[in-house]
DNA sequence: TATCAAATTTGATTTTTAACAACGTAACTA
DNA sequence: TAGTTACGTTGTTAAAAATCAAATTTGATA
């Protein structure tokens, strides 16, 4: 999918407006708009290569995008996955000068790009911005590392439920979804590996539990794959 | 252990002053000076209670602690120990009124508490100490996050063997150190049993990797052991 | 449309880990 | 000091997950 400039000719009307780049002045919120690049790719394009330098800050507007790494093995980990209006790669943006991580378009998205150095003087000028971030990195971070210690906090079963209600609910917000990923990187993402969450995913299907169509799945016993998720 | 009064009157004589702390300007030092409170606990003592209210940011100056959360069914899970000049509980601190993880001392300890507005306050109106935190923070994360995603790619013996490498190269420096944790901690940090770790490190012992005594582990075969690390 | 590569699926088998049980030991306490 | 409790240890068995193998489906491409 081709790059292309931003149709909103103002950051003001993005949906960052109301949450990181609310405290901007109308001064500061005019610099960010000439500045930011605005992009668009499609579903599995990299949006950052893991090992590439940082060269500025990625908010995803549309869609949906995967924090992976691969590790010298080859094998590949996800780590986690943005969702709009989300910071992505913040993880390590202040500490580390590349990414450790690729970000990876899981859905058809668009993301603005802002430069480090802006958004640096931002944080030494405009104090009320530099407490938004700490917030928004923090939920970040926090929801990062929650997320992997509820995870290991269950077995295959309970993995996989797990993330069918977190697609279900925190993504889609609908008991029929979309599933924006493969069953080798549902693997990747619960540590476990490919069969064994086919396996599972099929067991729920003989169960009644799950409904799967192509890459639509459907939760038809919600309190079953609760019940799952919680203690299977 | 009591709890006194920390000995040096300024907090510019800090180990934070190096690093967080050294953007700020005498009077403000003053201040933070004035409003800290210092506190020194023994091994086992609870620091911060999981589940209580966020009332200030907590500065580790000596000591270990562990992050730790207990679990509805009663687990415990260790998200990760904390090192001297660690900000330690940061990782919601921006973001939930309560903490999610309790900060336990797995070492005679000394920290110091400043109050959340007082840093707020800090963050709100001098940039640079706002770039500093956003560093700290960012490191502190990206580490936990990163931690988590090592352990995960591995399985009994290397989680355990990179456990030993983490406490001899990173913490202790010297491939003889005291474990400050008990056999069921380390399982609880690596996501195993105890029993399979006690069964792990029994194996490194008799196949000469390592030497315990009591609570001091001595890494005989340095080699031997970062092949487990790596390919074990 | 034919072909190829990748993803999905199922089965069989092996390896890894958890669970259970039992016992010694060290630390703490009444 | 005796008793209690948590910790550490080892063995045995059961459960869970990885691995290996093979077939099928799907999707992209020439």
């Amino acid at each position: 999918m081709t790059e292309s400039i931003c149709s909103s000719s103002s950051c003001a009307q993005c949906g960052f407006r109301s949450s990181i780049f609310s405290s901007l002045t109308d001064e500061q919120l005019k610099e960010l708009t000439v500045q930011k690049s605005f992009h668009k790719v499609g579903k599995g394009e990299v949006i950052v290569e893991q090992g590439s330098s940082i060269n500025g800050f990625i908010f995803l507007r549309v869609g949906l995008a995967k924090l992976a790494r691969i590790n010298p093995d080859g094998r590949e980990q996800i780590a986690g996955i943005a969702t709009p209006n989300d910071f992505v790669g913040l993880l390590s943006i202040f500490s580390s000068k590349t990414y450790k991580y690729s970000i990876i378009a899981i859905e058809d998205s668009e993301y603005c790009q802002v430069d480090y150095q802006l958004v640096m003087d931002l944080v030494e000028t405009n104090g009320k911005f530099s407490k938004s971030l700490l917030e928004k990195f923090s939920s970040v971070s926090d929801l990062l590392v929650g997320t992997r210690l509820e995870l290991e906090l269950r077995q295959l079963r309970g993995r996989v439920a797990f993330i069918i209600c977190y697609f279900a609910n925190e993504i889609y917000k609908d008991k029929t979804f979309n599933l924006p990923i493969s069953r080798k990187e549902i693997a990747e993402l619960i540590d476990m590996r490919v069969e064994n969450v086919v396996r599972t995913l099929s067991e729920f299907r003989r169960d009644k539990i799950i409904k799967i169509e192509g890459t639509t799945i459907e939760i038809l016993d919600q309190e079953k794959l609760k019940w799952i998720k919680m203690h299977g």
